[in-house]
DNA sequence: GATGCTTACGATACCCGTAAAGATA
DNA sequence: TATCTTTACGGGTATCGTAAGCATC
């Protein structure tokens, strides 16, 4: 093609191969498997990238991969955006064929999913019914890497997602922690509720890493407190069943309290003893969102519009030192 | 290759097409001799690309192609990111191949070129006596496009270059004009100089556009005065030439007059009348730039070193609202 | 009529996949 | 030995360029 050069050029099926090596912690028979093609092909393109560019990719033991060495580390950022740019331009098309069809794949936790996301979902398939949603559930840890990934649009979670740096995260709601006890439980009735009261009895509240636990571990460690948590459970309609059970006294998001399904057991709001979560949407920096994706963050929170979500993707026109 | 995807992948020449049509407005016969490939297979990319994400990108009236569609333009400012990665890939390669060999190309007027640079350049081919360096004028605008569409490192000049989206600039050095008239001349030994008493006579400096010539302009505007401007020049060489010769009074940057070779002229330094320059140095946002380009950027102004640059280029991780 | 875009068609060269051989654990 | 990677080789096919056919100006 170029006349001075000999040896092909660099392709997207190589990138996609080595985006996969990394992913696949290089091994290349998984590799082909997951890009539908041969071993042998695969190794040939990373060869032929490797003599293209003149350089070393990966770290060798004899013929297997290792790792990365220090110029492949550089190149695979660099090949993560083309790849996601490469996605971004098919979804820009997707967008223009057909305005409101479509897929949205949203990851989230039980709790979100079952307490604060029914009303958002309900809004947006009357205004969109053509767009096929898929609620994906996971910890926080699987949400955030979904969105890494390109598996998932949007991310719903309390923890984790504020601190990963191909994200953005926008604040969805506040909540916090509440108790929980069967009717006519000796805590309900008292006036000033303290933690040194609550940590005489079992409790059962979150596992780790899920909605907020660690505000709750906070909250007990501060105070000098060794709750004895008899049991740890991924969402509050587990908590709340053995509760039900007198197994101990519960602690969930006051949200997942139902008077009416609930009317068994009984919500005591603690503001005082238990600091405030906040619920975030993420989704992965420079991906293209479908017009669609930004009515379902707008219906989440009123004030998170296309543009101001579209400001925060975009890289900030970085600001210009002016004299 | 993939099971289920009749008709191929887009790939990069389809890409470099599209980029390049629109730089060569929508000619494809001047494409194609760009890309040194036919006309033919120019087109037919084009086809096979628009049929592949099912759109159409460029707005035709019968068979001629006149300007992009909706898509079309977002799908260019994909490309153009893709592009560029592909060349920073490219870079990075060259970068870890041979470390201290290469190019450099540094987009200037001539008054950096003349005045400015040949310190910082000296310094630089001591260090890296093995890189090409090559030294581009042009008009601020030209410099601004030359890094727009890669064709340069680095610019470097006092207008412009702030103003560009694409383009990041730092503050290189200020300066200020002064005024140059033969030895001898009435102004040289007035004690108070005012713009009133430079006005009196004809009057040469820069070009619009150039070193600054807005600050005189803006100057002699705010005092409500009406320069003759007999004569522009793009450089102080040219200028000084012509204040020799007695044509009248000219304005150029200080830095551009040199005691010894000019010694039949006078610089009458005038900080209280023309307001502060400032020259840039320039460098387009995502390009990947060889280590010897810090280095050079470090060399102009120390405070710059590759980490600031960086920092700068690389968008900020946006700040993350946390509550 | 000149320029510019598209379609047709044959040659080249690339990419893929099978198969065999060589390394590594 | 079982797993994994590389090399070799043949078939399918995408891309390229020439050339002819058609719009547009």
């Amino acid at each position: 093609m170029n006349p001075d050069n000999h040896g092909v050029e660099m392709n997207f099926q190589q990138l996609r191969i080595v985006r996969e090596t990394v992913r696949r912690n290089f091994n290349l028979t998984e590799v082909a498997a997951a890009l539908f093609t041969s071993q042998s092909g695969v190794s040939k393109h990373i060869k032929d990238l490797e003599d293209e560019l003149g350089i070393e990719l990966f770290v060798r033991k004899g013929k297997r991969l290792l790792g990365l060495t220090e110029p492949g580390r550089e190149l695979v950022q660099i090949v993560e955006r083309m790849l996601l740019d490469a996605r971004n331009v098919k979804a820009l098309a997707d967008q223009f064929r057909k305005r409101d069809e479509g897929q949205l794949t949203i990851a989230t936790t039980h709790t979100q999913a079952r307490y604060t996301l029914p009303r958002v979902v309900l809004e947006f398939r009357q205004l969109f019914p053509k767009v096929h949603l898929a609620l994906h559930q996971g910890s926080p840890t699987e949400i955030a890497s979904m969105l890494q990934l390109g598996e998932a649009d949007i991310g719903v979670a309390t923890e984790t997602l504020g601190g990963v740096a191909e994200l953005v995260s926008f604040p969805f709601y506040s909540w916090r922690h509440a108790l929980i006890v069967p009717k006519g439980h000796a805590l309900a009735d008292r006036p000033e509720l303290t933690l040194e009261a609550v940590v005489e009895y079992p409790l059962i509240t979150y596992h780790e890493g899920f909605t907020g636990r660690q505000r709750v571990d906070q909250a007990f460690g501060a105070a000098g407190l060794s709750p004895d948590i008899v049991m740890s459970a991924l969402d509050a309609d587990v908590i709340k069943t053995y509760v039900a059970l007198g197994l101990g006294v519960g602690i969930i998001a006051s949200m997942a309290y139902d008077p009416e399904r609930d009317d068994h057991l009984r919500l005591i709001e603690a503001p005082h003893l238990f600091a405030q979560n906040v619920t975030r949407i993420a989704v992965r920096r420079g991906r293209f969102l479908r017009g669609y994706a930004y009515r379902f963050i707008e219906l989440c929170s009123p004030g998170l519009d296309e543009a101001a979500v579209r400001a925060a993707l975009t890289p900030p026109q970085a600001p210009d030192i002016d004299v």
